[in-house]
DNA sequence: GTGGCTGCAAATCATTTGCATATAC
DNA sequence: GTATATGCAAATGATTTGCAGCCAC
């Protein structure tokens, strides 16, 4: 367990395990923005009795940590994104796939809006994807 | 049937029925963006025979129709609103209650990014919205 | 008339939960 | 040694789907 994940771990207080350091090995640097399943099938070769409870259990974990960032604008299932810094999405409708959208947002310097207290903003652009656009109407994942 | 919501059904070339003009008129106005199964419950009331399944299915055939917007911040459910034009809205994580936020954003000045055609933004704001707030730690719901 | 809509019930699928065992500290 | 995490399997809950009868047009 020497390496920097258990650090990351250690300074959230979070006792550290394999299938933690699994995770967010898994994540550094995965753009993918994988959904729950995503990460337990990947992890699952690699560690074949990982369960997909562990999983979620500390997807939730790490969430509440800030070290991972949850996106939801998928209705069919949550996506996870070890860029923790905030920064808008695009949401293919047509092949489902995330893209991170690198555009400065005037809005999040707000602290409070109408008396709510601001905790996060998640800002998401939805449409079809350059890859979609391409490929002509219908399917068509990207690469 | 002679109302405005059979009208407005016609113009999108959807045929008529008495369910759709129930969603459209429950919808009217109501700023509690309701969810699938509360527009299921309040109809009920009204039309004791009305389907689970029918309101999901209509939910589907008006969001795409562009009648109604669909909002998917709540990772439990998909919730609904009757104002059409983009708008921001504020989700409380304590007491899951959606609140439209009038704020300008200049985001919405974008026809594509990155190559991906643009045609729906939707910006959220997460917290705690001012009634959890004042209620101090804890639940609370407003009103 | 005919195709699309409705209602019912069963199916699906992401996510959660209970519990016994194993592990971190 | 004890509290917490893991893995399994069953449970939950939103949403979808198949199908027979009904309604809009």
């Amino acid at each position: 367990m020497i390496c920097d994940k258990a650090e990351t771990l250690k300074a959230k207080g979070l006792p550290v395990t394999v299938q933690r350091i699994a995770i967010l090995e898994y994540m550094d640097g995965n753009l993918d923005h994988p959904s729950a399943d995503d990460i337990h099938a990947a992890l699952h070769e690699k560690y074949a009795s990982i369960s997909r409870a562990t999983i979620y259990n500390n997807l939730v974990t790490l969430v509440s940590s800030g070290l991972l960032q949850e996106i939801d604008i998928d209705p069919e299932k949550a996506h996870y994104d070890s860029n923790i810094s905030t920064h808008h999405h695009f949401y293919c409708t047509v092949c489902k796939h995330l893209y991170d959208v690198a555009i400065a947002c005037p809005q999040l310097s707000h602290r409070d809006v109408d008396g709510h207290r601001i905790e996060q903003v998640q800002g998401y652009f939805l449409g079809t994807c350059r890859t979609c656009l391409a490929a002509g109407t219908g399917g068509g994942h990207h690469a």
